[in-house]
DNA sequence: CGAACGTCGATTGCATACAGTATCCCGAGA
DNA sequence: TCTCGGGATACTGTATGCAATCGACGTTCG
């Protein structure tokens, strides 16, 4: 899951940590953080998996990843295993791991979860967002019509995934955050192939939806998210070539 | 090892399997497999969080873990991981493991999400159950009931979980009964203190959920889950003292 | 007397070593 | 030719070792 940061500022009894006055008003600029190792290889090896250069059923062996990675088994088993528990490979005892396969059944269910998920965010955000919200977002909007137009395939995937996500952030639901974007990470995945035809009536179902969270009429943008997942999972079934099974 | 860092070598399955015909029709009675370690470990980990042996906030050191159970670090520092992943442990960098401490935001949050879940899962279960279900169903209830009669808080806690995990089962839709099966874990963590009071009221509720799914009447079943859920939160909100902050 | 500094112990993060097990290849026998 | 072992191989699962880092305590200086 996200490594959010941990809201502790409060370390204790031993609160040793005095305003000391001349830093007290800055901004926590805090130094960065050589990040474990473990973190590094999850993020590569999810980036291979969805760029597919680790293809879908494929061993992935232990000794093997290490090495490509130039680090030791240990972090690779560890991000092995947090891999598994978010569905993108299967962890079979005494085995190792494989890259998941994904099914036309498990899409669709996936999809079935997202649509759910995200009617449920539309409305809260709807309901709590302000202006400066809506702001941002005809901005990420915009970054998206953009992408669109200079037929900015890979800008499009991560300007739709901003906007989705900052949505969801308006939610103020960090746990349903959390999980949306579990999901959608993953049916990202497995759309990708049919992005592409589906962006243009995409972004225009998106301007719907700010301007009924603008209006903060809630049952408008539900509807309206509701209509968008929908399209996008009658998208995936009438897709040209089954390529699974 | 592969000297050449190209791409990594196929391992595909071989599918040296050929059906023997002989047992082609026997139940999959595989053999018992010592469970790996790490997933005895992170059981015994889950329940002693849940039953407050480990109390939020305290700081778990492996060392400690790994000695009390018997086994090596390496088990322990996997289930710390997965711990982490569904929100049970906060693993801070370079510091450990910490028992989550659980806000009353975010047990709302999570009862909200819950909620979300639960009364899809509610529809999709009242469109696809059959008589068996129904009938299964009706025995949970009364196995239910019976633990209610008999003043059995744990068979309660029990009963409870299987009826709603049978129902997400019903739905046939794996990934939803996945996520659900982590939220409810983690809400009733959170709401066990408050569990006793509100289970009359809750079984009777069952009982119209089953008579709307029996019906297969999805509108019905989604609106008593909705409120049955919603009920849960506010009897979260109504709890006579509020232990956090 | 208070605050900053240096040292020390404790604990994690990563690497390596070892053992158990499933798979694969190959040869013997029906 | 096909089937059934035997043995070697490769990989995972677990344990241990080592260095880096963090927190705490005691000391020293203003």
């Amino acid at each position: 899951m996200s490594q959010t940061v941990s809201p502790l500022p409060e370390r204790g009894p031993t609160g040793r940590r005095t305003a000391k006055g001349s830093l007290s008003g800055n901004s926590p600029q805090r130094v960065e953080r050589p990040a474990p190792l473990r973190q590094v290889v999850y993020d590569a090896l999810a980036e291979l998996i969805i760029n597919r250069t680790l293809e879908p059923g494929q061993h992935l062996v232990e000794a093997d990843l290490a090495e490509y990675l130039g680090v030791s088994r240990q972090p690779v088993r560890e991000a092995l295993q947090r891999l598994q528990s978010e569905g993108w490979v299967d962890l079979r005892p005494a085995q190792g791991a494989f890259v998941h396969m994904p099914t036309d059944e498990e899409a669709d269910q996936l999809l079935g979860v997202r649509a759910v998920l995200e009617t449920h965010s539309a409305r809260l955000a709807a309901s709590t967002a302000t202006e400066e919200h809506v702001a941002r977002l005809w901005e990420l909007q915009n970054a998206g019509v953009a992408a669109l137009e200079a037929d900015d395939s890979e800008g499009l995937v991560t300007a739709n995934a901003e906007l989705h996500s900052y949505i969801t952030e308006l939610t103020g639901n960090a746990v349903l955050a959390e999980l949306i974007a579990l999901v959608d990470r993953r049916v990202r995945w497995y759309y990708t192939p049919i992005a592409r035809p589906r962006a243009h009536d995409s972004w225009h179902e998106h301007a719907e939806l700010i301007e009924a969270i603008a209006a903060k009429d809630t049952a408008t943008a539900e509807k309206i998210m509701a209509q968008h997942t929908e399209r996008t999972r009658q998208a995936f079934h009438e897709r040209p070539e089954a390529t699974q099974e």
